[in-house]
DNA sequence: GATAAATAGTTGAAAATTCAAGTAAACTCA
DNA sequence: TGAGTTTACTTGAATTTTCAACTATTTATC
């Protein structure tokens, strides 16, 4: 027999919905910002780690793992942002299945364009609002989460 | 001629990256974890409001922007829901241009043996992990982003 | 060193989402 | 009252994302 459920109290549900809630509005106001960039926050995410990497060149599923993305959506994504010519893909010689996704120059002058608009529209949307104790407590609380979902949740391809 | 960005520094980076990392993971674990009853977060949202609203009865237009989704994606997965049984359309006799989104048994039946597992999903990918002080801290902060970010970004049709 | 299993990545089709346009009814204001 | 505008939604096409194969290695095992 089911146990009954465990509702959330007021408290929890407040938090819940408050997070919930800015977080869709977050999210969205910042794609809206990197529009202008013709870029999605998951796409300027990958670009990003590229133009980090050394050679600014990552295997692919090095950086569908860090982009938390699926292969398979990295794979297609890959695709239009070769045709957009911001990145191509280059042969692995120490292991003939893999990839290397590389970015051009071209990608590199974009994603340099779009990220000081970006961090300012990080800033205007959430940073600007938040006071030193905030951040810090947003990352305490925050890393805290990953670190219990690590391991919590296995899904394959992600 | 451009001034120079203003990069984040450490803290706030950390702050940003702490949130956007657990945040992408959480969100694919609820989303997962949902999966066993045939919902994603957006359509349990649709449904949850549908069945809190008096008659489970609601305009379309309150439902898309209280679930936070586009007209346009309401009326797509309206037609998928409809199809599952879940909810159905009566036209409105007050406004002859508008329908009322009403939630079915099936669908309230559907959202009622989802509910407490959602929860659940709720508490031990999230709730579990943060004290008293923690809930109240993620409250105040998300309730005054959202209140910044009101107003802000004005997209048509959202 | 052959065979099985795992890994790296791609692909095409299906499903979901967005985007631009369309319809019909309801305001508005002169 | 009627021309213009706005509102409430839907629709179909285009784009994006997921899902389930599939190929080509590479790694493990015996």
């Amino acid at each position: 027999m089911a146990k009954t459920p465990n509702w959330l109290n007021p408290r929890e549900m407040k938090a819940w919905r408050s997070y919930i809630i800015a977080s869709r509005r977050l999210l969205d106001a910042l794609d809206f910002d990197l529009d202008q960039h013709d870029l999605s926050m998951a796409d300027y995410e990958v670009l990003a780690l590229l133009s980090d990497a050394p050679s600014r060149k990552m295997r692919m599923s090095e950086l569908a793992e860090l982009a938390m993305v699926s292969k398979s959506r990295l794979s297609h994504r890959m695709k239009v942002m070769e045709k957009a010519g911001w990145v191509k893909r280059e042969d692995c010689p120490d292991d003939k299945r893999g990839y290397f996704a590389v970015m051009t120059d071209k990608g590199f002058k974009a994603i340099a364009k779009a990220a000081p608009d970006h961090v300012e529209s990080v800033r205007n949307r959430l940073l600007d609002h938040l006071t030193v104790k905030d951040q810090e407590d947003i990352t305490r609380i925050f890393d805290r989460v990953t670190n219990e979902l690590r391991g919590q949740y296995i899904n394959e391809d992600k």
